[in-house]
DNA sequence: GCCGTTTTCGGCCCGACTGTTTTCAGTCG
């Protein structure tokens, strides 16, 4: 898949054109790479259909140049644009207050062209002599270079979410606060996270300005305003606080929840409408028509609600506008989790641990799925695995509320061949195939190395499909359309991994896998009873994925899904 | 550069904050 790759030079060519004050051209190869960006298939493939400009914002110049950037991994115009302009625009794009139009002043003035030459001009106070720029300007440069050097940009979801809902309940406990939610990418549930939009409804603005501002989470004050603030967390993290009145409450979520390009279409749409949105409300003329909860912005434009986790403008608008929304999963249909490890391999938590805690979410079955033979997760031998389903067995008949299953995570060699013998593989409830070495074989040997797993009748289920882990390491380069028709011609279970790092099947390869009409199911992979509601990251990010409760195994309750799975 | 229940030409989302400005440009979200 080369989408993001195509993605990210067009945007590029928009980051050049913006230096030259281009506009609607700029706003065009925005549009092209955004839709790029979030397609579900690759775009070489449309391109061979000869699709190309069906896509939203592709016409024929910027189709010549995906073509071009297909064929040859470059594009000439982008190249002629750097060499207009020679600065590391990455880099210095990156600090906080300069853009395009600055840059190439600084470029042309001083001849900047990355963070060091920045940081020396700024020391002489060169920056400040020029048109539009002054000391307190230069002095922001040099203090937002030294955080850009240093900052590791956006962060997992899974981490943010805890200090948000922190963020969230300090707020909320404040006198003056009549409602706070969290907004932006943490509430539409994005597998990464780049700061935290706080919004509130209050009569007393300027005291929740001086609460947020001083929080003891905070380490630098970045703007601070009336109806708006921005603070700097300890963790390198902004953090954005807005308050509202309650009337507009709904039009402000909509606005900050995003996503941007979701935004624009709303606009659109109202202006089509003859009417106009802001994150104040719906007008009509001057009347305000809509703003106190989502559901009446968006009936006001014509749509039905829309869940958070789908507003990204991939096509959501469109189904709302025909009422065809999907009743997405929900963490209350799940009825249990299907990967989880113990300290029988290298989890932390025992058996009954995990049972107990497993049953305290009110979950029906758990499956014990500890590693085999892999080394380094303190894997279990035949022998250990055949303890361990006595030691279930046991452990079961001691439980009341929740059944355990006997499970494995079996490892694939780099042919595909599992490390159990078949015959013990007969006797486990549930064989869930995983790779764990060998993650970058050629793609066709990939596809074949799983295809052998799922073709195996024992094998129930394949965890982390592509064994990314993000901002890590890279997903395996496997045809994913081609995986997943297997999975759906053999019945194969694909999992949505649920750990922060994971999120294996991601949101867009779940989307192309219901529509391939595969099974899903969405476990913790937890390895300690701490940390079993990670699945609700799970269930989000298949949320994200427009996956129901029917695409979704483990919403079955217990009969059904022991049926399912030949065990009764 | 793209697009069309109103258009094949003339539009293209909207507002807050800051710093530098005597009325606004740049940046951000």
């Amino acid at each position: 898949m080369q989408n993001h790759k195509v993605a990210s030079l067009l945007n590029r060519v928009a980051d050049y054109l913006e230096m030259d004050d281009v506009d609607f051209r700029t706003k065009a190869y925005r549009r092209a790479a955004h839709t790029i960006e979030t397609l579900s298939v690759d775009i070489a493939q449309i391109r061979k259909q000869g699709k190309l400009q069906k896509l939203p914002g592709v016409g024929t110049h910027i189709g010549v140049k995906i073509e071009e950037i297909l064929d040859t991994g470059k594009l000439e115009y982008l190249e002629n644009l750097k060499e207009q302009y020679p600065v590391d625009l990455d880099s210095l794009m990156s600090v906080e207050g300069l853009g395009p139009k600055k840059i190439k002043l600084l470029y042309h003035e001083l001849g900047i062209t990355n963070l060091d030459d920045l940081e020396r001009e700024g020391k002489r106070h060169h920056i400040r002599r020029l048109k539009g720029m002054g000391a307190k300007t230069e002095a922001k440069i040099l203090q937002n270079l030294e955080f850009a050097r240093k900052s590791t940009g956006r962060q997992l979801l899974g981490e943010v979410m805890p200090l948000a809902r922190k963020i969230k309940e300090k707020v909320g406990a404040l006198e003056a606060v009549e409602e706070v939610k969290i907004a932006g990418s943490i509430r539409r549930c994005q597998e990464t996270v780049g700061d935290i939009d706080v919004l509130t409804v209050t009569n007393h603005p300027d005291e929740v300005m001086d609460f947020f501002t001083q929080m003891d989470i905070v380490d630098e004050v970045v703007v601070k305003g009336h109806s708006k603030s921005t603070v700097r967390l300890f963790n390198g993290m902004d953090a954005d606080i807005r308050v509202f009145k309650t009337d507009e409450f709904g039009s402000a979520l909509v606005y900050f929840t995003g996503s941007r390009e979701f935004n624009i279409s709303l606009r659109k749409i109202a202006i089509s409408m003859d009417m106009k949105l802001n994150e104040y409300g719906v007008f009509h003329q001057e009347e305000r028509v809509a703003g106190a909860t989502e559901e009446d912005v968006l009936n006001a434009l014509g749509l039905d609600y829309i869940p958070p986790e789908l507003r990204e403008n991939t096509g959501e608008i469109e189904a709302s506008l025909e009422g065809k929304l999907p009743q997405l999963v929900d963490y209350s249909d799940i009825n249990g989790d299907l990967h989880v490890h113990t300290n029988w391999s290298d989890g932390k938590s025992s058996i009954m641990e995990m049972a107990t805690g497993a049953a305290g979410r009110g979950y029906e079955y758990l499956a014990i799925t500890d590693h085999t033979t892999l080394p380094v997760a303190s894997g279990l031998n035949e022998k250990r695995l055949r303890q361990q389903m006595d030691k279930i067995d046991q452990v079961n008949s001691q439980l009341n509320d929740i059944v355990l299953l006997k499970g494995a995570e079996v490892n694939l060699d780099s042919v595909g061949n599992l490390d159990m013998p078949q015959n013990l593989l007969e006797g486990l409830d549930l064989v869930v195939a995983s790779v764990h070495y060998d993650l970058h074989q050629d793609p066709e040997k990939m596809n074949e190395r799983i295809g052998q797993a799922l073709e195996n009748e024992q094998v129930d289920m394949l965890a982390h499909p592509t064994g990314r882990k993000i901002k890590e390491r890279q997903p395996s380069p496997l045809n994913i359309e081609k995986l997943l028709e297997k999975a759906s011609d053999t019945g194969t279970i694909l999992e949505v991994n649920s750990q922060p790092k994971r999120l294996d099947l991601k949101d867009m390869h779940i989307k192309m896998a219901v529509e391939y009409g595969c099974q899903l199911a969405i476990n913790s992979d937890s390895h300690h009873v701490d940390s079993l509601g990670f699945l609700e990251l799970g269930v989000a990010t298949a949320r994200r994925g427009w996956a129901q409760k029917k695409d979704i195994v483990n919403t079955l309750p217990r009969k059904k899904l022991w049926k399912k799975l030949g065990l009764i």
